[in-house]
DNA sequence: AAAGTTAATTATGAATTCATTATTCAGTCA
DNA sequence: TGACTGAATAATGAATTCATAATTAACTTT
């Protein structure tokens, strides 16, 4: 793309922000707590100085809040967040439909038609873990699909952000059926290269998982 | 919003951040160029530790590149990020315009109309400085009355990286022109309060925009 | 003199140190 | 007993130091 950033060797700091981030969306890094630096500095071999720049990247992404002198507290996940959130994240997955149209070549996808015969084995079987799995491959290959960086970059941050917000409800029965509906449809459009159709498809289907979300979430969840 | 980001005392790598970048979408650091750590400690004032921190979110946010054990360049602006970048940012106005015309009041309305004034005021005077600030006061009022922070961050950093490319091309008095229009067109949607109709508006504003910018670029930029 | 090699210099990544700000806890007074 | 004050402790932000990698300069060798 650009001659400044041919090499890049991973840097120790790089290093730390995956890893710290997959903390915070796996929820091991419990919202609202503090993150303590001294500890995980030992517990990670690493020293402050990386891991504070890591910190404040993570604080950039929204996954950490940090305020003077007080350090770091995992950020936490508010309804509130989420309705912003997935507004942005459904306009973003309609572009990435609508290039994934144009864009993908027929091998990838039958590879995306396979992971979608994975999801729905998943769901035959009410596996949560491989059907979490198979969906995320889906959404990603047709990010990827839409041959766009940026677009994929900000779709990152986001899917992470939503995706933490899944130990706040479960996945209910009739959700789950309406969103194997959605993605057998959005099947379709794919292989029909309906570029608007799978565009609209892939923001309902996120304007509907905000419903489902929603409804699901106690009348306020705003853990600390 | 959340209990945790409710002080949030500015400190001092937080605003090294702004300024840095500033000093990169203002053109004063050029693309292509190393980012000199001690230069800058120096002239700024500070030390490497806080001025390293910032250049970590810059380079999360793209608007440098680190490499291993050789530092940092001003990240350049090429054609082919151009048109990744506009995409998203269109689908990002889009949605911006739709919830705007939901949300905003009349006041704010009114005050953009202002804006909007004082915009076609400039381009009768042909005076860009002044046509460059009150467009972007009026895309800026309109992604504040969208109420949605996560909307605003993402469309902030898009926004300023498309901001760079100013200089690589003039805007023509064809686009000009046409650019008025478009905002006339803008104006009376967000009037009738047309949802849908703001939105395809500033849509299709964003990628006319991105039409115009490369056209006026050499068959290829790649600045180093 | 030109190309290649090695030593000196510089710049960078990361650890450590230092100063300052929060926090905790003991002691005081109502 | 319970709220307030202030000292002791801990944690944080930022500067400094240290080790290593990259760059430059000097020196061979032909």
């Amino acid at each position: 793309m650009n001659l400044t950033d041919s090499i890049n060797r991973p840097t120790l700091h790089e290093e730390l922000v995956e890893r710290l981030r997959n903390l915070v969306v796996e929820d091991v890094l419990k919202p609202g707590e503090k993150v303590p630096e001294k500890q995980l500095c030992d517990s990670l071999g690493v020293s402050r100085t990386p891991l504070r720049e890591a910190l404040k990247v993570l604080a950039s992404e929204g996954f950490v809040v940090l305020q003077a002198n007080r350090g770091a507290r995992v950020a936490s996940v508010t309804r509130e967040e989420l309705e912003n959130t997935f507004p942005v994240l459904a306009a973003l997955e309609q572009l990435a439909g609508e290039l994934a149209c144009q864009q993908m070549d027929v091998a990838e996808i039958q590879r995306i038609e396979s992971s979608h015969k994975d999801m729905l084995s998943a769901y035959e079987a009410r596996d949560r873990q491989a059907y979490f799995k198979a969906n995320q491959d889906i959404h990603q290959a047709l990010i990827k699909g839409a041959r766009n960086d940026i677009l994929e970059n900000h779709h990152k941050l986001l899917a992470a952000r939503v995706r933490r917000a899944r130990f706040l409800a479960n996945l209910s029965d009739e959700r789950w059926a309406q969103a194997i509906d959605e993605h057998e449809t959005m099947m379709e459009l794919l292989k029909a290269r309906d570029a608007d159709g799978l565009g609209k498809a892939m923001k309902l289907h996120m304007m509907n998982k905000l419903s489902a979300l929603v409804k699901a979430l106690k009348p306020e969840v705003t853990p600390r």
